[in-house]
DNA sequence: AGAAGGACCAGTGGTCCGTA
DNA sequence: AGAAGGACCAGTGGTCCGTA
């Protein structure tokens, strides 16, 4: 059938070329600033995607209402083939320079930016929506949020995963040289993911060292960086750092002793 | 024993000049820019209020470090006299004109808005501590800075309570003339405290119409209310009189068809 | 009756760990 | 092995309702 041919072609354009369900992502596409347009150059190329995988059946049990569950319309989707035709997880990064796409089944580390923004612009719709009903209106990307970036058919968006790169794409935000840099790096030494997730964390550090060790400012200060939680491990860093600081600034001083000194004094940045 | 003497004067006495336990609240007490020093001025009066009700037992199945618990020294207080020395509450709130005093076992709304600047300075002090420890700093008065004013000897200090009465306070910081006025003719009217706080509703719905209706704004914008969550309930008659005003303002343009009108055009602000 | 506040509850921030 | 994300959990905002 012509939905399996479109599902097999996907395999690979999947989690590069995700596509909305829903028309809400589309409303908010003209806020970004030049930026992720080519990401939403693909959405023609194939329409629907509807297989959200059903949670595990929850054994009939729950009262839910299926009103969004009930959404496709091919309910017996990959009965047929028992190919494993199954698209459970988006495909894994990889370290790519600025402007690759990725080969293969993987993503780019543009894309995963790329998926920042798109929060964003979720965020700005639940925004609008609460304002305008009177409700409570969320300055940060919050689990409500994440529920409506899924109800929206963006089911590629989920918590952990937005927050496990967080410090990733804030250096992309605040010293896009540095990050574009790190990246090639990386990519030239052939490192994973995991490592160079683990690289972008010092010069945040160094950062926020230049600002007074204060994380929760440098990230408040950024339009596009100020509605995400700063990372408990960030945080953590940037305080032993600091603590470190002020101790070699004490010793230079001339001795524990020496009350007086500042924590906010300024020591080398990196 | 002296004790017992002090506790039956503190009768009256309890809720009009509570005292801290610790001295964490006399830190921040010279934050104070000239209101509630009253209140502090009655501490030398009588010292330890060491009353917290124990919970109602929790049968010995938790599993709490009770470090906290076994601050009082006097452990049997109140088992010799028999009588009801036992002090379960606050007493509650009258309706008083500014600067007045309440009498018997009744506090006065003076002490009721001087909570909220306790409350201010607890919550300063938990932000000082998470900041220098690197950790989240609230920006609100949260279950944290609840806990902690317990832990600080506050018990007098709840969250129900706070939550209950805060936008009397908020007409208080943002008009505190209209808010004298209102305490002024509900006294004289022998009204209680309870529609006295109904009545505080309808002046801050004119408020936030006069900034566009935008409440959260408002609050935000006063250094000593931001710190406070607007109440569900002014949210709402806030979100309902903007509906109102559209609506009349529309048929005073000529009719329902006509679009293009701003939900923020100004119509009269009561 | 009017009012104070213990205690509950739905939904949060945070992230572990069973999964592929 | 490296990585994606369902699902759990402690503590939150919110306020009801048993209490005095």
């Amino acid at each position: 059938s012509t939905h399996h041919a479109l599902d097999a072609l996907s395999q690979e354009g999947l989690s590069e070329e995700p596509v909305q369900q829903q028309d809400h992502q589309t409303d908010a596409a003209g806020n970004n600033g030049g930026e992720g347009g080519y990401w939403e150059a693909g959405k023609g190329k194939m329409k629907k995607q509807q297989q959200q995988r059903r949670r595990k059946k929850p054994m009939l049990t729950s009262v839910e209402t299926d009103d969004d569950v009930n959404e496709g319309e091919d309910d017996d989707n990959g009965g047929g083939s028992g190919l494993g035709t199954e698209r459970q997880r988006e495909h894994p990064f990889i370290v790519t320079e600025p402007g690759e796409v990725a080969r293969g089944k993987k993503n780019g580390l543009d894309y995963l930016f790329h998926l920042y923004e798109q929060c964003r612009e979720f965020l700005i719709q639940v925004q609008t929506i609460a304002k305008d009903r009177g409700e409570k209106c969320p300055t940060k990307v919050t689990n409500q949020v994440f529920r409506y970036a899924k109800k929206s058919g963006a089911s590629y968006i989920n918590k952990p995963k937005m927050r496990h790169y967080v410090h990733c794409y804030a250096l992309h935000c605040l010293d896009e040289e540095a990050s574009n840099a790190l990246r090639r790096a990386f990519k030239e030494r052939g490192e994973n993911v995991g490592s160079w997730r683990q690289a972008c964390y010092k010069p945040l550090v160094n950062i926020a060292c230049r600002h007074g060790w204060d994380i929760d400012a440098v990230f408040n200060a950024h339009p596009r960086l100020s509605i995400w939680y700063v990372p408990t491990k960030l945080r953590q860093l940037c305080h032993l750092e600091r603590n470190n600081a002020v101790a070699a600034a004490t010793v230079l001083v001339g001795g524990v002793s020496c009350t007086g000194s500042s924590a906010s004094g300024r020591g080398g940045c990196g």
